[in-house]
DNA sequence: GTCTTCTGATTAATCGATTTATCAGCGGAG
DNA sequence: CTCCGCTGATAAATCGATTAATCAGAAGAC
């Protein structure tokens, strides 16, 4: 309510000396400071940044492109970035690109129309980003030539095919959602990776590869490496269905460690994503190409953790 | 980059025109419309709403204050009243108030200071909230008389408590998590009402309710009505580490129907919200309020869909 | 004593839109 | 012919801050 105006006026001095005393700027003496920041608090003062950011140009706002929300992980990527955000006293406006590049595109001039003064994009799978007037950080896979910073995909594939390996399975089934995904991709790349040459890996892809599970097993498949922890979900009901035990006929993992694979049952294997690092370093250079450092920024990779769970055993 | 001045200049117009041509407000002649539109969209013109927000003093942006976003069904949430801000052309702004009733006031302040036109509230388990100088909605439960909409959650719980006794259980759990919530109360107090007078009813809550569980079963309870789907699959959990079996043994039903309910196994039967007409309503009131509107809206409560699977069957 | 320098403050322009008050011109009424 | 009313457009104020330019006065240099 109170403006820089009324502020000036009840301590005798110009708006000029008050927008000075209160920010720190300009050539002010110690107790026109006092006085100037006494009759702000008297009156309740709050600065209008709207008023700012017309002269400025800077929002203080950042903006947020998220794919839709079916991964429960974007959420958790939301929050921790509102956070992040947060603790550097910035807003988030965050925009939805219900699973299409359009809508994506059209989310961006949306916050652009904004005035953000950045903007963060978890891009559609398979899309890539034309270039806008306003700094962009990308969360996406090291595979993307335009990544800002990811987590480790094809590390945590790794580790996962490692610990699979390294218990003893040696005929394993690769199952992914959606091969469109870079992630995906890149998930599904480091299982190979981690298990030695010697071991049998078929991969398979989306409702087809689910019903290509069971006669696999059968056909002495010891171990499904999944793309996500849904995607483990769902191949435990499958297995179930066919009078599979997991972990003893057959162990399973997942990826993304998310809230529930901790407690469902059996408690699943799987890598978890650091996300709140993932989050701190994309803040960071978006906010470094805001100031306008222009050196290009390599993408970061923020490693994976492996979380054990019941999930996999030894096989029999 | 492009601002009303070049557009003025190009058109050879004042300002006052350009922006009454462009708002279709005032009075111009049609061919001063049509060449001042042109001149617009040749030079790539997007108007500047931090400029028109200084003017007007609406920023055409609401802020959104979450509780932490452990619940999955908040990312929803957050999603959805994303999405209906987005189709009336307001931008949102989202806060957390991890945990806290002293964040969440500071979030509220925050959203303020961010001049927001107006914020929708879900409030923290067992808070208040104190009235603040911008309009508000909240959404939390029909006990609550600061509620400004919320789904049904005790019709909810009816409607699961029916459901059991119709397929024939006479000795059920009630399991919440945490009994400072208004929401998991307005759950349990549905429940009972949804059995009938004649059924043994036992309520539980938290860590302790979760080690309840089992003796109870075994002493003759043949079903647990939870108010999560997390809950529930803690107890699911719980259950196959007794050796029972869901449903042949004993019953579950959780609440809110995530995403997980339809491919867990046994899948959940539990009952789902109408999360969009829930964020529609909100947002109506709230840019009700805004328009100044003074009346008090009474709350209005959303009705819940049973959602039956595999989880529940008739008692042996 | 004059000239420079530095300090502390003010004046006024500016950001980009909206909006009120004003004005020029034109047609019709009297 | 003059006055009124209407239309289409403009000039200028305004929103609330920031900031470049300016200025008055005191202190220090020579």
């Amino acid at each position: 309510m109170a403006s820089i105006k009324e502020i000036a006026l009840a301590a005798g001095v110009s708006t000029a000396t008050v927008s000075n005393a209160l920010t720190g700027k300009g050539r002010v003496s110690a107790q026109v400071i006092d006085r100037v920041r006494a009759q702000a608090d008297a009156l309740g003062y709050r600065p209008s940044n709207v008023a700012r950011a017309l002269k400025t140009g800077q929002t203080g706002t950042l903006g947020l492109v998220m794919p839709d929300l079916t991964n429960p992980l974007f959420p958790r990527m939301a929050q921790t970035l509102t956070m992040a955000a947060e603790q550097r006293g910035l807003g988030l406006l965050i925009a939805d690109s219900h699973g299409d590049e359009v809508e994506q595109c059209e989310a961006i001039r949306r916050l652009v129309d904004r005035s953000v003064d950045g903007i963060v994009v978890v891009p559609q799978k398979g899309t890539t980003l034309e270039p806008s007037s306003v700094p962009m950080a990308v969360i996406n896979t090291a595979s993307d030539p335009q990544n800002t910073v990811c987590a480790d995909h094809a590390g945590g594939g790794m580790l996962i095919g490692r610990h699979v390996a390294d218990i003893g399975h040696r005929d394993v089934v690769l199952l992914g959602a959606d091969p469109v995904s870079e992630v995906q991709q890149d998930r599904i790349t480091g299982f190979s990776r981690g298990l030695m040459p010697n071991i049998k890996k078929q991969v398979f892809w989306g409702e087809l590869g689910l019903r290509q599970l069971v006669p696999s097993i059968r056909n002495g498949a010891t171990a499904v490496l999944t793309t996500s922890d849904l995607l483990a979900l769902r191949v435990l009901s499958e297995l179930i269905r066919a009078q599979m035990d997991v972990p003893r006929d057959v162990s399973v993992t997942g990826f993304d460690d998310m809230n529930f694979a901790a407690i469902m049952h059996p408690a699943l294997t799987t890598v978890a994503q650091d996300v709140s690092a993932i989050a701190e370093h994309a803040l960071d250079v978006l906010t470094a190409k805001i100031q306008g450092q222009t050196g290009e920024v390599p993408g970061a990779t923020i490693p994976m953790r492996l979380v054990t769970r019941a999930s996999t055993a030894i096989p029999k």
